[in-house]
DNA sequence: TAAAAATACTCCATAGGTATTTTAT
DNA sequence: ATAAAATACCTATGGAGTATTTTTA
């Protein structure tokens, strides 16, 4: 009657996106290049076909296959959450985990609870700071495990989870005073989000002033839903009341950010702990990044016309060059094709 | 590297546990009885055992198994929810679903919205209202699919999806006066709850007052959380603000209810589209219906001690008879064992 | 021409069917 | 005694490997 998907198939499907290549999927999987092959032409076949559309000598997702991806991603995280919740090997230790705010939300939060439920002798010690704070605390071997955004004058630092838009985000009933310094809702220094947005207004010589300075997300978005100013984060932060600031204002455009995941595998944490933990969080928030808010609501700005899309979330390989790359052909309502290989 | 759950073996999992027997499993799968055992067997292999324990003739889940099933059913969902955005079965007409207020929720909306996304040419109807209203209007004809609780007084109609604890719900601070008429908030006539709830009041000699009638779900709750008085409805209502009152204030105990699905093939929208709509508003409403707000809070009451635990919620077979039973054995932290045959 | 993916072909692991035994009411 | 599940055994499907061909930068 009902047709199955089957998750080994789905795990090379997201083995090979993230490799970008068959081959070295193929390795990741521990199968052959033709046994990757040939699962992906069987997903392709109960799909109906259109997952995959030739690109030179490799192959490119179309959109479908993009969403597929997420779909993948999330029934593939249900299945880890399953086997680790069930599969009592037993697990045990301390595992140091730090995020950004940006990550510290619901998903990861309950992630942690079920781990915490699950695994009653393992401790998950959970830092939240700055993204530099995290990389820094990481360098220092305070933590097992790290999930913040990289630093773009920095060299590549872990594994390119994805990369996201940074959007200038307000409230939905905002005005921007013309002529007036532009009021930012900022964290404190050290901040890379912030830099990126100083830099950016003093190369388009825009004058700013800072509306208000807070070292919570909660404060925020609070602030900026108050209206004390304009803040810049990633598509995901944007809900009912915070909406996309039109680029018709003449804000400068901001370049992506990619999000990093560091693990430290010698640490004094057991290592199959560590990167078991670090694969459920890499899961989660790679499904978090998929999920959209898609209200049809307008932004802000003087025409106030344009409904925004989905966030642009590309998925890099490990040598930091993008494999997903929106925008192109077929594109359909949830972004374009991801380039492969 | 990573294991994976087969969904097939899940669903077949989910069959024997909505069936409550291996035979009848088969039948719906269209296997052989030995194929469905062999199947379970390898799944309690997969997951180390204690999946199923054994219960004279047949076999009952134990609490493992019970909290396999509800990640079963997640995984189901969303391969369902794939395939069916995914596969092009060209999908087209209109389907009439009728839901009481309590499933018309989050989850309900984003599978329609999803279903909307994915199927253009589907168009779906919803009707929200109260449990009687959605089982007259299903039988005037003018629903295809129906979600309402039973009338207990009344026979069993179409597949009973699971049974749910009716409990006093009661805000944070809610401070009963004793010796004052019970302050009601409550649907207005005819309600099933309303009904349930009268009756057991006027059998314990309780007296009462409407102290709010609405005719919304959203207004009930909302009333109920200012403190107008306390209502009732299942455990998933509950959230920060709204608690369980303690069984100690004496309040009578309220009979579980059982949900129903009813299903209208020979109606004018297509039969396979119905059934398919059919059985994904099925999979939400149950997956939700496992969804367990756990909050570590208090419950309100004289003493407020009694932190309650999560819903009880039986699955039922196709004969009326409740296969899953907590309170059992192996009493867990979300409830007990369930039995199968 | 060199890389990556597709194809051809073989093999074997295993899932499911039929027949039978075991178990519990 | 009967209904249900477990076991034994067999068969066949199909997934993965090795070897080879095709594709394209």
């Amino acid at each position: 009657m009902a047709k199955h998907l089957e998750l080994d198939v789905l795990r090379t499907f997201e083995a090979v996106v993230r490799e970008g290549s068959f081959a070295r999927a193929a390795e990741r999987m521990c199968l052959t290049a033709p046994a990757i092959s040939l699962q992906m032409k069987r997903l392709d076949a109960v799909l109906g076909g259109d997952v995959f559309y030739k690109d030179g000598r490799g192959k490119s997702l179309t959109d479908k296959g993009q969403r597929l991806l997420e779909h993948a991603r999330r029934m593939l995280h249900l299945n880890d959450l399953a086997l680790s919740e069930f599969t009592q090997t037993n697990f045990r230790g301390r595992v140091r985990l730090g995020v950004a705010q940006d990550f510290a939300e619901g998903a990861l939060i309950m992630l942690l609870r079920e781990i915490q439920d699950a695994h009653r002798e393992v401790q998950i010690d959970l830092v939240v700071d700055l993204n530099r704070r995290i990389h820094a605390a990481f360098e220092r071997g305070e933590l097992d495990v790290a999930i913040a955004t990289s630093d773009p004058l920095g060299e590549p630092l872990g594994e390119s989870l994805l990369d996201t838009e940074l959007i200038w985000i307000a409230a939905r009933d905002f005005k921007l005073t013309p002529g007036a310094p532009l009021p930012l809702v900022l964290f404190p220094e050290p901040c890379i989000v912030r830099d990126i947005v100083l830099r950016a207004l003093v190369e388009h010589g825009i004058s700013w002033r800072p509306a208000c300075v807070s070292t919570s997300l909660e404060g925020l978005l609070s602030a900026t839903k108050a209206g004390l100013g304009i803040t810049v984060r990633s598509p995901q932060q944007l809900t009912r009341d915070l909406v996309k600031v039109s680029p018709g204002l003449g804000l400068p455009m901001l370049p992506d950010v990619s999000v990093a995941m560091r693990i430290n595998d010698n640490g004094p944490s057991s290592q199959a702990l560590t990167r078991h933990i670090a694969e459920l969080v890499r899961n989660v928030v790679l499904v978090e990044a998929a999920r959209v808010v898609r209200p049809l609501d307008d932004v802000v700005g003087h025409d106030a016309v344009e409904a925004f899309s989905v966030p642009k979330c590309a998925v890099k390989d490990d040598m930091g060059q993008p494999i997903g790359r929106p925008d192109r052909e077929r594109m359909g309502s949830r972004g374009g094709t991801a380039e492969l290989a």
